[in-house]
DNA sequence: CATCCACAGGAAAACGCGGTTG
DNA sequence: CAACCGCGTTTTCCTGTGGATG
């Protein structure tokens, strides 16, 4: 009894050990954004915009905004950019700086971060301008009027005579329409309080103003921004400050974080993914050597690109998964293209076995296109003269993946 | 060159389901 | 409790399509 505990005893120390040597990752919190506290957070930021990067957007925004530090009032800006591109943390940098100077030249401005980046109704929307505004104000669910929240945003503001910028994150994400909260914001707002407001709206989306009604844009004197998606060589920056603030630098090659950066811009120049990457090949490097090399970082973009396809396939719907499963049976017998016809037997087949109901045809295709869009199958459309047009599918998945797909579901 | 295959994909009707109303 | 509504999904019905074939 005591013995076998003792080699358990034993292993533990052992394994720890060897962990212990192969540490990578020194500080994790630092590859996870979301973890950091507020002032490590901002400390981080500082730092990358201490190396240059996003300067160009920089200047664009406090050019913009400087005139107001003379009384001046600037206009509302619509900021484009795509995801990852950093729009949120340099606003918030940019005008928690301002903030700071305007503060010492005896200008009043403030700012309030509105979060809308998962969609809120137009009251969700506003009681989240309502808590930037006040942190006292509680979320509040429903059961409250509209008009009520209104009152309270206006209270907040009551007395205060400087410029208020509120910067909107995914201002369009406003359901149903964006235009209710743009509406109350532009033209409510300002005459009921005295004062003077800057709107700073971030989007991703860049038929954003063919969406919005013409009315309410022309309110906006907008100015345009747009942040262009980072270059590889931002991005290298981007994970080096995250490489020494989180791993063992001794055991880090600049070669792999060169590949990181370049895989990276090469795919959207989408930061928040870099350093995904980034963690995964750490991650890689802690199981096997140690040492996070171009290898690992092979590696780590085959597992999550494995690991993409994976969830996809588990958040299927059951017809769509059976149209998925009866695609790769048939491709992995006959190693010829497949028709959607000879799909669709399969498929009903299959359906038959499982004792589920066989959906038509027509509603098969869609499903087809469906699982082409996700990538998960290649349909191409092909006309084959007298003989019909068909899609042509292929699989689009490697061999290996599909088995593991097929297997645990049954 | 007209024909015709075997499906694509649009439109509209039908269905299903939770929620509401009289 | 039936009737009704709203909304997303599915079926039904339909027209369109590209090129091999006779």
């Amino acid at each position: 009894m005591s013995k076998r505990a003792d080699t358990t005893e034993f292993l533990i120390e052992s394994v720890r050990n060897s962990r212990k040597k192969r540490l990578l990752v020194l500080n994790p919190d630092y590859l996870d954004d979301e973890k950091l506290p507020e002032h490590e957070r901002a400390a981080v930021l500082k730092e990358i915009f201490n190396r240059n990067i996003r300067e160009k957007q920089i200047g664009r925004v406090i050019a913009h905004l400087t005139p107001l530090l003379d009384g001046f009032h600037p206009a509302s800006v619509l900021i484009f950019g795509p995801t990852g591109s950093g729009k949120t943390v340099t606003l918030i940098h940019v005008l928690s700086t301002f903030q700071r100077v305007a503060e010492r030249s005896g200008v009043g401005f403030r700012y309030c971060y509105v979060d809308l980046t998962s969609p809120k109704t137009f009251f969700g929307a506003l009681n989240e301008v309502a808590m930037g505004l006040d942190a006292s104000v509680r979320r509040y669910r429903k059961g409250i009027p509209v008009e009520y929240m209104q009152d309270t945003i206006v209270g907040a503001l009551r007395g205060y005579n400087g410029f208020l910028c509120l910067l909107i994150d995914e201002a369009d994400n406003v359901r149903p329409n964006p235009d209710s909260l743009l509406t109350f914001l532009l033209k409510t707002l300002p005459r009921k309080v005295s004062s003077r407001l800057i709107l700073i709206l971030l989007t991703n989306r860049m038929d954003w103003e063919a969406r919005v009604d013409p009315r309410i844009l022309s309110f906006l004197k907008k100015t345009d921004i747009l942040f262009e998606p980072y270059d590889a060589l931002d991005l290298l920056e981007i994970l080096k400050l995250r490489v020494e603030k989180a791993l063992d630098t001794s055991r880090v090659d600049v070669g792999a974080l060169r590949k990181v950066a370049a895989y990276a811009s090469r795919e959207t120049g989408d930061a928040r993914k870099a350093v995904e990457l980034l963690t995964k090949a750490a991650r890689v490097a802690e199981e096997s050597s140690g040492w996070l090399g171009e290898v690992e970082v092979d590696v780590a973009e085959q597992r999550l690109e494995v690991d993409k396809t994976e969830a996809l396939v588990q958040a299927l719907a059951v017809q769509q998964l059976l149209a998925f499963k009866a695609c790769y049976s048939l491709l992995s017998r006959t190693h010829k293209k497949v028709s959607t016809g000879q799909a669709y037997e399969v498929y009903a087949r299959m359906c038959d076995a499982e004792g589920l109901r066989v959906l038509t045809q027509r509603r098969f295709s869609d499903i087809l296109s469906f699982l082409d869009l996700y990538g998960l199958i290649n349909a191409r459309l092909v006309s084959k003269g007298r003989y019909g047009s068909t899609r042509e599918i292929s699989g689009s998945l490697a061999q290996e993946i599909v088995e593991r797909l097929m297997r645990p579901a049954r």
